[in-house]
DNA sequence: TGTACATCAGTGAACGCGCGTTCACTGATGTAC
DNA sequence: TGTACATCAGTGAACGCGCGTTCACTGATGTAC
């Protein structure tokens, strides 16, 4: 209690205002908490400093905050990748840097990123047959930033890959796996993180060592 | 309701049945549903036949049971590792087998495997500082017969792996990814399961070509 | 072989709690005249 | 410039629910004599 941050109510016009702040909140919630569950409506009220049925003017019910929150993880995501390594001289650099500001982004927001490709199979959904759903169409702009760092290797001479597709794939698993593991069960003797990255770059995507180096 | 599947007590001194009966219960709930927060004292009951004050002769509380799902399915996955690949006549096979013994754990029980290496970090536990949990150890048991086929494979020549704790690292973290990725975004377009698997050991554990293919 | 009794597996009612959601409302803000 | 009023951001009380846990108990099972 005593969580009452003086907040004034918004003015006409702005009430999408209180919209971010519940997100915000829930997103908060959800990185310290690391449980779904406990991005409760009263919970995000309590935070914002409203009264929980106020949420309602803005999202039909709980799952759809949730919703929201993913929706903005994914689109952050999204632009931490493509923004990655813009200038970084040479492809195999940029391709580096993709898979270095994927890590980081996992690594700062350890719960949020979970959320993205770790939700529970709801009971309700009954099989996602639709070609695209908006969550997969925004997971696929960070991939095919992943797949185009791959592509330019291999058009550069640097990756001798036969299947930039598939070995993108390859790497984006391994770096998942790296990202929720490192969070998971930090008590494992894990070796250094940029050690473990470059291994895992240069041979999923088949990156021939440089004479420079 | 109506699920009252004729549920005859134990006699005396078999009330430890009840206690893998809750277990069992509790570990196909988890399954079934996906969500830690499903396995329930209540449901569990209904789903055992009894009632849930009943549980107490068995269990301190709620998280008694899961950790007890937990340390279960570790044994298990510790089993199944191990186990893999005996017959295999030649190193490489016999860590092929590892791995793909592996995914099918994980591709078989999806949320039961996700709970293993996926919980949440509790807000109560401040810090795992101790060396070893007997978590840490059963998730341990897997992972070195990992290490140990990696092992193999540069002793008998089929690897030029100059790290393989390193390498198995890489390998572990690939692995775990793929088998969670692919539960949880099945409408991704995934390359045929052996193929990946094929690209993910020959070039993290680094096994050559063979001549004979 | 018969019986009194201790043991122990399991019960049923009740508690307090936090939850999602509904409902009828309030009162400051901006606008029409 | 002044005022009546519609709008709309946000409220507070209440609902029914399932939960974890407690408590005092029941009644079948096995054993001592």
């Amino acid at each position: 209690m005593a969580t009452t941050p003086t907040r004034s109510r918004n003015r006409r016009g702005e009430g999408t205002r209180l919209r971010d702040e519940i997100v915000t909140a829930a997103a908060a919630l959800l990185e310290e908490t690391g449980s779904e569950d406990a991005v409760t409506l009263r919970a995000i009220a309590r935070r914002v400093g409203i009264a929980a049925p106020s949420i309602y003017a803005h999202f039909a019910d709980r799952d759809a905050i949730l919703e929201a929150v993913v929706r903005e993880a994914f689109t952050e995501l999204a632009a931490a990748v493509q923004e990655a390594g813009t200038e970084e001289p040479d492809a195999p650099g940029r391709l580096r840097a993709v898979c270095s500001a994927y890590l980081a982004f996992a690594d700062e927001r350890p719960n949020r990123y979970r959320v993205l490709f770790g939700r529970h199979r709801r009971e309700g959904t009954p099989r996602m047959t639709e070609p695209k759903s908006p969550d997969a169409l925004l997971g696929a702009e960070a991939f095919d930033a992943l797949v185009g760092a791959v592509r330019a290797c291999v058009e550069s001479g640097d990756s001798t890959s036969d299947a930039p597709g598939h070995d993108a794939t390859a790497l984006w698993v391994a770096l998942h796996g790296f990202a929720t593991l490192r969070a998971s069960v930090p008590a494992f003797p894990w070796p250094d993180r940029e050690a473990l990255l470059t291994t895992l770059v240069d041979r999923l995507a088949r990156i021939e060592a440089t004479d420079a180096r």
